[in-house]
DNA sequence: ATACGATGCGGACCGGTGGTCCGGTTTCTT
DNA sequence: AAGAAACCGGACCACCGGTCCGCATCGTAT
């Protein structure tokens, strides 16, 4: 009922939009650099469009992560182990984290991008939220983190701190540490954490 | 030889903006709307005057910072146990954590204010290769630090993550955790990375 | 096919910000 | 006292995110 049909011209040029902002994000160096007069030059539109298609640059930043994270989000809320439900907490929350940060990553632009809205806190994004509840969830049902002294909440926070995009385009990008080696760093930070001591 | 004296306006102006810089920050809820205008009339001064004595905006608020920094920095070059040097690594980590948190808690409007620049990441910043480096130097006396594969490195980042500004920010500013639960939750969370496992 | 209303387009325009510039004034030196 | 170097200040500039509205385009009813 509330939804008419959108025009072809419409999804066209949201599409466009898209695409350009990605390819501008991905190939400038730093995500101020790239402002609404070139996404909407680069996808041969109109600023007026842009801004109505999208709101405002946050607005299109986000789409464009969202769009990104869907696939993540789906093998984490019904998919199989060791990223879905179900899967033991010992076993979930270090996978939680890897996935995490081969998504930040592969898609730091995007991550920078919308960190660098300035506008909002990243902690403030719902997203978030639902990272730091399915950690500290998966976390509480671990020995030492059940208590409810908030210690499984703030641990979350702490992990999720660990896998930020600018730390890790700091480490990948400004100091050239490899993928692999990161995400093995990672997983030996965290098992330290969930107290599986690590042989010397 | 290379530095005349100074004028006398130019010292006192100088402070005036500092002054009036601090303020602002303190009084104003988000530091981005502390234009550099505003600054400059606070302090009674033009806005040339800003701009000659601190170059940028980055450089108003660097000087703040690290001039707020001082005591802390001096208290860990070169002050008495637990900070300063000679304490052991397994106190000192902890020491050394709950001393920035403190600092961030404290300060956070203008930590907030240094992040919220955007011209240029937090990692960047000379005074975080410090602060990680000592706590990387720290960690690796620690057993299962010790080994040349980069844990104590990756570690002593994740662990200035965990105190970082916007975190601080939201979880005492945004969901009223209070500052000595924010603290043993820190420090909880330290000793778990440290291998002292906690009781229930 | 045509004509008409709704929807979306686009780029001129606006408010405001960080940063610059230069004529006039203040301070230091001799 | 007087000259010169250093500094002050606010008008000014470039640029950015975001708005607005006359006009083109699309979907539809006939």
């Amino acid at each position: 009922m509330t939804d008419r049909k959108p025009r072809k011209d419409a999804v066209r040029n949201r599409a466009s939009l898209l695409a350009a902002a990605e390819e501008l994000f991905a190939s400038r160096a730093r995500p101020e650099d790239v402002t609404m007069s070139d996404v909407a030059a680069a996808a041969g539109v109109g600023k007026g469009t842009l801004f109505r298609a999208f709101g405002d640059r946050t607005g299109l930043i986000r789409a464009l992560y969202e769009a990104r994270l869907e696939p993540l989000r789906d093998a984490v809320t019904a998919g199989p182990p060791p990223l879905g439900p179900g899967t033991p907490p010992l076993e979930r929350v270090p996978a939680l984290l890897d996935a995490v940060l081969c998504f930040k990553i592969d898609h730091r632009h995007l991550a920078l991008a919308l960190e660098a809205t300035g506008s909002d806190s990243p902690y403030d994004a719902d997203h978030y939220d639902r990272w730091h509840a399915l950690l500290r969830d998966a976390l509480e049902q671990v020995p030492g983190f059940g208590g409810g002294d908030g210690s499984g909440d703030f641990a979350a926070h702490a992990l999720l701190a660990a896998v930020r995009a600018d730390m890790v385009e700091h480490l990948v990008g400004a100091r050239g540490v490899e993928r692999e080696r990161l995400r093995s760093q990672l997983a030996d930070f965290t098992a330290r954490v969930l107290g599986q001591r690590s042989e010397a």
